[in-house]
DNA sequence: TATTACGTACAGAATAAACTGTACGTAAAA
DNA sequence: TTTTACGTACAGTTTATTCTGTACGTAATA
């Protein structure tokens, strides 16, 4: 195996595990490969090598910055803006998958906590029993949140 | 707030939540209202309270139950198949998740080591000082997909 | 200052995904 | 056996996403 099919296979695998974050397949696809380059690359660069626009290459990198896995870098001479990838995997990812779930599962969890409330104080106004398993639905709704939410801060 | 709205509410947080897992919108507002409701359901009921065909319906139900998320259903005299959601949520949301995605990752990792393998095999062919960087990188990944592995099983 | 080169906004084209309605095989009901 | 009702395969349509090329504002160069 040439040394170039290698980094193919590596680009294809790395991306694919980049993917399940739910990253876009270029976007993925570009990540690595500025993971894999030793140095930062131009959008013409980056361009060619995915075979794709240069257009195409500043939306997917502005997607790459806003979720801190790309650095925008300067150097002396250079007019070109110059992007490289942030090296610390298992950090971005935590900061912009684990913890914005986090956050988002117990942003939801209160929703339902406060539409439970909401429901109880009515409770008067209608029949008991028609909500005897509807409310047992919500609590366990509820539960589930509660369980996601401990198990995502353990992630950190 | 009436209970309509209630329920509304609910649906529309519920699936926010279930999205986030991987499952389209229809398969996640399906899911979320079998769930809250307390019995087995048809194809037709579905599609009405949905507001989508009855095909579509037939499509979704059969993503959910190749992810263990609904169970079908029989009862006596009734002809129309019967679908319900499978109530124990951490546990298939486990199952179909977050065991899958930790299996993927070890896939992952294990393509990813047999990589280095290779490469450190044909080493001698070529200057050792090209890989220097380019190993370096492999091996974060490896390490990175290791970290995610234990991660994903401390979940459990 | 005039010119060149850069990144991106925007409109439209290509591609992919979701959805519908018809048509058909199959199993229950008559 | 004949008839009816069910779920789904499939083709085509609608909707959403991704991608490209042109055009323009802006900043670096001469």
């Amino acid at each position: 195996m040439k040394e170039v099919e290698h980094t193919q296979q590596i680009m294809i695998q790395f991306s694919k595990t980049i993917e399940m974050f739910g990253l876009t397949p270029l976007e993925a696809r570009l990540y690595t490969y500025l993971f894999l380059s030793d140095k930062a690359l131009t959008l013409d660069e980056m361009g060619i090598a995915m075979g794709k626009s240069k257009t195409a290459m500043s939306t997917n990198i502005r997607s790459l910055l806003d979720l801190n896995l790309v650095t925008r870098v300067w150097r002396k001479g250079v007019r070109k803006d110059l992007y490289e990838a942030n090296s610390q995997l298992l950090k971005s990812f935590m900061n912009f998958y684990f913890k914005k779930r986090a956050d988002q599962i117990i942003q939801q969890k209160e929703a339902l906590e406060h539409m439970k409330e909401s429901i109880e104080e009515n409770k008067t106004a209608i029949e008991a029993d028609d909500f005897g398993k509807f409310t047992s639905q919500l609590e366990s709704m509820i539960d589930f949140h509660q369980e996601l939410e401990n198990r995502y801060k353990n992630m950190g």
